[in-house]
DNA sequence: ACGACTTTGTGAATGTGCGCACGAGCGTCG
DNA sequence: CGACGCTCGTGCGCACATTCACAAAGTCGT
């Protein structure tokens, strides 16, 4: 009835595939598909096509029955509810390797997150530039948060440095951070972390791959059962 | 209890704690903790108490009650469980900007994943050396795949160019991908793959960051501008 | 040696997500 | 203009995940 659909809480686990599915959607879009319904976005995704549909009803009814829905205005819809439709501003904590590679890395401007400074504690990285962003001592962070509206901010320092900076992003006013250290940072309520490790993906897999040759060498008797083997 | 424990299937969302959990328990044995309870597990890991009990129950019972859990032999079982008791070669293909920092990264080799190859198809990118490891041609994947027992490949392409990447991977005999390209690879059943999506992470922050601010600015049901938003 | 205290391991309850299956709407064709 | 076919939207049951709550099992002090 009322169009108050919005605002209405969507599932972690949805929020974690639109993202997905915009991109795919984007890149349909660009070769000049207008349209697709949901078993079509279903395989592309990998994912089932019911999963899609309700997926999609969590962010409005935008689908028409019968054909499927408009790649353009599914696009619109679905970048709107994550935020898409202005640039949000990101700074970055750690000037190394991995920070380097970032600033460097050109997606952020692309997907709209153009990196609004880059900061390190260690003086010889300092006013250095990277990726078209000179790098600025971290001191300076609170400014550049500030006057710039930052309120995502990536974590891009050795596993040591991380709280702190973790701390001094949430001390200047970022609400969002993205990490890419080995730690578990601690912050207050209302600040969100995401954290992205390499060595924890790595040891999934290799979990994954343990089982695999343990069931192929055949040593447990209670092991295997089902025949479904998973994938992604 | 019984030793059929193990093989047990495990959680899907315990063999991602579980690598968390080993990381901060390594880190507080070399500060020389050699006990540990659930609880204070639990408060570094920032999980509940009683899903980190249920969580180690599935790999064993290797606590003792009225005490904890020894760290050392903790750290031990995990890792076995994880498969980390041994080493995982894992190939790289893509030398670009992503390729080069997670050569460079050195964070393989300490971790138990030393890097056996890195592959390019660009001629210019062959032969230059990153990291300590020569860029060889992509046509030579399957060589080292075999030689050396690789399972677990990383594509760090550009993502017109990963399924690409991953069905000479899976060709070659690799069971495992990390894929950090922002497409949804097809591969058979019976191969893993786990995305790592700079752009997904960020578009999840954004969600919640938009969000935020929705709230901030009393529930518009339709926002198309951006408001200045401030939280506590 | 025993009772008080601590902390694990786990059954049961609750919460969250997934996928089937089907009704409801839309377009199309006769 | 009505019947038919396609595809969306969603209610429902199932499986998985999280949290609670407590008995079992150990330690420690006296």
């Amino acid at each position: 009835m009322s169009p108050q659909h919005r605002r209405r809480r969507i599932p972690d686990a949805t929020v974690a595939r639109l993202p997905v599915y915009l991109q795919l959607l984007n890149e349909r879009m660009a070769a000049g598909v207008t349209n697709l319904s949901s078993e079509d976005i279903a395989a592309l995704a990998a994912v089932n096509a019911a999963k899609v549909r309700k997926d999609l009803s969590y962010i409005g009814t935008y689908g028409t029955r019968g054909v499927g829905y408009d790649v353009e205005y599914l696009v619109y819809q679905i970048s709107r509810e994550l935020g898409l439709d202005h640039e949000w501003s990101v700074v970055i904590v750690g000037a190394g390797n991995l920070g380097q590679a970032l600033g460097g890395y050109g997606g952020f401007n692309v997907r709209g997150y153009p990196v609004a400074g880059m900061f390190d504690i260690d003086e010889t990285k300092v006013d250095t530039v990277v990726g078209g962003v000179r790098v600025k001592h971290l001191d300076d962070l609170p400014k550049v948060v500030a006057q710039q509206q930052v309120s995502i901010g990536v974590v891009a320092t050795p596993a040591e440095a991380a709280q702190d900076a973790a701390d001094r992003l949430v001390r200047a006013g970022v609400t969002s951070i993205l990490n890419f250290a080995s730690v578990v940072l601690s912050v207050p309520l209302g600040v969100t972390v995401r954290t992205v490790d390499l060595g924890v993906a790595l040891q999934i897999l290799s979990y994954h791959e343990q089982r695999r040759v343990a069931a192929a060498t055949g040593l447990r008797p209670v092991a295997d059962e089902a025949p479904s083997g998973r994938s992604a």
